[in-house]
Order: C-alpha cells, then sequence, then structure tokens
DNA sequence: TAAACGTGGCT
DNA sequence: TAGCCAAGTTT
C-alpha cells in the first residue's frame, strides 16, 4: 500500500496548479453542483458545459427546476442521454422543496434518500457542496487506485467499489470536495484509460502499477455482452393536414421521448390500421435508413411514407416537430425527409 | 447480482 | 473503424 499522507498532500498540491476551469466549479450553489453531478454521469466534461450552462440559465434555481414543465425538461436534456437523469432529478428537487424548504439537505442520510442519488453523486454533492468526509467514487478514481494498489479486483463489482470507497475515507483529507475532485481529475487528465501520462504523473513514485511496468493491465477489465440486434421498419404517416403521427414512449427505453411509429419489419400494414384505427396508403419505396447504436441493443431503421386521410390525437402539426423532445435515433430517421433544420418549416 | 439505460468522443 | 469508455443509478 502506498503512503497516503505524503500522497494526499502531493496530490492536493497538483490538483490547485493544474485543475481545469470547469463551470460547476464556479458556484458554491449546492443546487448547482448537484445538477452538474448527476448531468457528468456516463457523460464527459466537454459534452455536459453547453447543457449545464443552458440549464442554470432557465433554471436559476431549485424552486424553477421543481416547478418546469417536465417535457420542457426533456427537450432541454434531448442529446444527453439517460432520459431518466432528469425526471429522477426533478422528482428529488420537488421533495427538496416540499421537505427541506428548498435547501439540499447537508444531512448524508436525508442526502442519499432523494431518487437518483447513490453512492457517486452523494458523496460528490455532500463533499464538494458541504464539506462532508465522503468519498466521491467514478471510474477515473476505480481506475486510479486500481493502478496506485496494483489490484486486480473487479472495480465493476458494487461490493469492490463499496470497499475502495471504505479505503479511501479511511485516510479523507479535510478538504474532501478538493480531494474528491483531485482523484477524479488525476484519471482525467494524466491516469487515463489508453495513453497514461505517467512521465509526467504527479503520484508516479506512489504508483505500484508504474513501478512494476504493468500500468496498462489495470484495471482488469472483461469483455462486454454482444449488443442484441433489432430491426425496425419506422413511419412517417402524414395526413391533408400537415400534421406527422408521432408516438410518445411509455416503455423504460426513452421513456416520455417521442417517436415515429416504429414496428417490427414483419408487422403487417392492415395490424397498424387496425392497432390505431386508420387506413393507411400503401407505403412508399424505402426512403433511407439508419443504424442506432445504445449502451446494450442496436436498432436498424428503415422509413417508409404513409399517407392517410384520418386525423386524431396522435397527429401533430409539422411545424411542433421541433418542440417535442425526441432522441437522437428518431432524429436521424426525421433527418431523412427534413434534412438539417428544415422540419420546423 | 447483473442487466437496463443514450449518446458522443477518441483511437 | 469498431469498440472502449465517460464525474453511475435503478431494479
Amino acid at each position: 500500500m502506498f503512503k497516503r499522507p505524503v500522497f494526499n498532500n502531493t496530490l492536493l498540491n497538483w490538483y490547485q496548479a493544474n485543475k481545469r476551469q470547469l463551470p460547476w466549479r464556479q458556484t458554491s450553489d449546492p443546487f448547482k453542483i448537484w445538477l452538474s453531478e448527476v448531468m457528468l454521469q456516463q457523460t464527459q466534461v466537454i459534452t455536459v458545459i453547453p447543457y449545464y450552462e443552458k440549464f442554470i440559465t432557465k433554471y436559476k434555481d431549485l424552486d424553477a427546476l421543481a416547478e418546469a414543465d417536465e417535457q420542457a425538461l426533456l427537450k432541454d436534456w434531448e442529446g444527453l442521454g439517460y432520459y431518466n437523469r432528469i425526471r429522477n432529478f426533478q422528482h428529488a428537487v420537488k421533495e427538496v422543496q416540499e421537505k427541506y424548504d428548498s435547501k439540499v439537505p447537508d444531512n448524508p442520510d436525508e442526502f442519499f434518500k432523494l431518487k437518483g442519488v447513490g453512492p457517486y453523486i452523494g458523496g460528490a454533492v455532500q463533499s464538494i457542496a458541504f464539506n462532508n468526509q465522503l468519498a466521491a467514487v467514478d471510474g477515473n478514481v476505480l481506475r486510479v487506485m486500481s493502478r496506485l494498489n496494483r489490484d486486480k479486483r473487479d472495480m465493476t463489482k458494487a461490493s469492490v467499489q463499496k470497499d475502495v470507497k471504505k479505503y479511501i475515507e479511511s485516510d479523507m483529507p479535510l478538504e474532501a470536495g478538493d480531494y474528491n475532485q483531485a482523484l477524479m481529475e488525476l484519471g482525467a487528465i494524466i491516469c487515463t484509460p489508453r495513453t497514461p501520462k505517467c512521465l509526467i504523473c504527479p503520484v508516479k513514485a506512489h504508483c505500484e502499477a508504474e513501478k512494476a511496468n504493468e500500468v496498462m493491465e489495470y484495471p482488469l477489465k472483461k469483455k462486454q455482452k454482444a449488443k442484441q440486434e433489432y430491426y425496425y421498419n419506422v413511419f412517417f404517416i402524414l395526413n391533408d393536414k400537415d400534421e406527422i403521427m408521432l408516438i410518445k414512449q411509455e416503455d423504460d427505453l426513452l421513456k416520455g421521448m417521442y417517436e415515429l411509429p416504429r414496428f417490427d419489419v414483419d408487422t403487417s400494414i392492415e395490424s397498424i390500421e387496425e392497432k390505431y384505427n386508420l387506413t393507411l396508403s400503401q407505403p412508399s419505396a424505402p426512403i433511407g435508413s439508419h443504424k442506432h447504436i445504445f449502451t446494450h441493443k442496436i436498432w436498424y431503421m428503415e422509413g417508409y411514407i404513409v399517407y392517410t386521410a384520418d386525423h386524431n390525437e396522435d397527429f401533430i402539426p409539422l411545424s411542433d416537430l421541433q418542440n417535442l423532445p425526441m432522441s437522437v435515433a428518431m432524429q436521424k430517421m426525421i433527418q431523412l425527409i427534413y434534412p438539417e433544420g428544415e422540419s420546423g418549416l
């Protein structure tokens, strides 16, 4: 094991001299810090920055976000992915508004009970916003710690992550928030997954993997499962009032987002007419296709145009298309017939 | 415990 | 370029 007190001081000094000026480091507002942590979940810093700026401009405080329209939030979150994050965040923020007088709890036990607050976000917010002595163990920290200690355990297991958290908290510097960010920053800037910059690493003297010339062997990684593939026909169902049929997704995947009617490739037009009580023209020839890759599945979509004389609440004016939250998968399909911004005509 | 959950950057 | 990975949480 490496010498913690010396390591901690070295790391903190390096952080103070080298930290990036990120937008959420310019505030001490617990609400904004919390928001940034929710956005940063499984999402790169460079991707988060514009979303963070948009949200703190539009939703200036916790009450503003608590009282926002959910669909408007989803629209603003559009493209960031993992859409349950913003739904859970609003749920949590509403609870803070009602139970804690709109003040983010500085009591970890209360904060950890809120929706969407897990071991990482709980530790991050409590340490950064309130200087509570808790660790924030993310992918960066797990990689750094596995290399420092030549730790061969499976870092994807919750039990191991819990152990690493306990280990860090066993010798936590007083500046808990800075220390957590220093550990993460080291992982993001120096101790990177593929091309770690060991030559300029401030703590290489403490690194067991570096001493053994085995840095690239950590963390241990296991082969990931193959993604399941799905084949869909996607329909642009248009009526004579310049309206298009859209479905609000209620399944877990992309819940709350709107999508074009999407069916397994072997679904007949007749069964679609029956399901939605519509009279449809024969589909056009395929107008294009798109392959969309999710974390755990792949969609192969082929687009068709279909006409109808019917109108109902599932049809929305084409001019409203750009106002509804839509997944990137569907945006790519819509671009097949309305290339680059022409969808809002 | 392990699978589900989005999207884009990077090599 | 195909695949890994990103300031993880929920069920």
